[in-house]
DNA sequence: TAGCAATGTTAGCAGCGTAAACATAGTATA
DNA sequence: TATACTATGTTTACGCTGCTAACATTGCTA
């Protein structure tokens, strides 16, 4: 066993990944993460001066992936019309939310403040940008303020509805909340292709 | 000093309720919440099973509040329309959710399971229910599919809203997604009339 | 080859949620 | 009114946490 692992800040930093996509980031410890890794309680501090700062690089891979996929859902499509590969793109977004969702969350966690950590804005601000060409496609020749406004517009729906998606209300406790809830569920697809006219 | 406190629970809520405001629900201790009722560290034990359940009781106020907020609004302008009274309506959740910006996320957050907490679901259902009405009112005799998906639409649409706008881009690191933020938030109304298109 | 920076370990602090055992006060019943 | 019971408080203690300080080892560079 040597002394000096070698890689251990990207093991660390994939280690937490793992851990927080389980157990979610309120329940990750930096002490779980470094016994992952076979080393000392306090080896991450060599590479992370904070455990925030640790959740911040789990957060920016998050929306690199997330990125990464809203890219590859309208590439996928590459020869279909723009508004087919809107819709794959929003699917893509809700799949992303729905599959890591404890991922997700931490990427909306306030715990995280944003402004300390300018590469994951720009990470964030990535995924935003994917949503942009896409409506600019859409709607040739928009203004700014109103492609502006779609692309707000749209987001937030988006991460609303990753949200409220979650909660996952059962039939049993079924609600006006609930049966709503599971008529976009079944067709999200109609859903938001009823929201393009806005 | 007399030994029993004579209205501990209602303290310990309302102290938590401060102090959630302030510091965010993950920076709030059991400790220092008994500390600010003059009380010992173990003695929330005896109204609260564990620390989520104080947070749960924390976030039903939350929704409680927004309800009463959303019934104002709609009722404030009662004479008026239906579309002012939605606007209205719309405005004050928005309003809530940046004032009480630390409360608001706790009642988001996924630290409290709403499944193990029926009232609060209750108290969840309740505010969703104001939008509910309105809506219904706004578009009479629309069937219950379409209304359920109007209604997860602008709730998603407000929520995510919300957390956008709390992101608090500054002019200085302007971004696409900064300056369309300051569209929408200029005009929020335009931006929530135009909206009423889905 | 000497020294320095990087990267690891060990020991220890204060704060946390929570459980167990005990103390006191208020209330219902005999 | 005396007695038991229940509700509500305190003390003590445990194991876990993030983090700091002091020290050990390694690899690079002059």
């Amino acid at each position: 066993m040597k002394y000096h692992h070698g890689n251990l800040k990207e093991e660390l930093i994939s280690s937490a990944c793992k851990i927080c996509e389980i157990s979610g980031h309120d329940h990750m410890s930096l002490r779980s993460i470094a016994k992952e890794a076979s080393v000392s309680q306090t080896a991450p501090y060599r590479h992370f001066k904070t455990k925030e700062c640790l959740l911040a690089e789990v957060s920016r891979r998050g929306f690199d992936e997330l990125t990464e996929r809203l890219r590859a859902a309208t590439s996928k499509a590459n020869n279909a019309n723009a508004k087919d590969r809107f819709l794959e793109m929003g699917l893509a977004y809700l799949e992303f939310g729905l599959e890591k969702r404890k991922t997700y969350d931490l990427m909306h966690s306030p715990v995280i403040d944003k402004v300390e950590f300018p590469e994951l804005l720009d990470s964030a601000t990535g995924a935003f940008e994917e949503l942009v060409q896409i409506l600019k496609e859409l709607f040739p020749g928009i203004s700014e303020d109103s492609l502006g406004k779609k692309c707000i517009k749209f987001w937030a729906m988006m991460h609303g509805l990753v949200g409220l998606l979650d909660m996952k209300i059962e039939p049993e406790t079924d609600t006006k909340a609930g049966s709503a809830m599971s008529v976009v569920k079944d067709d999200f697809r109609s859903f938001l292709e009823e929201s393009l006219e806005i």
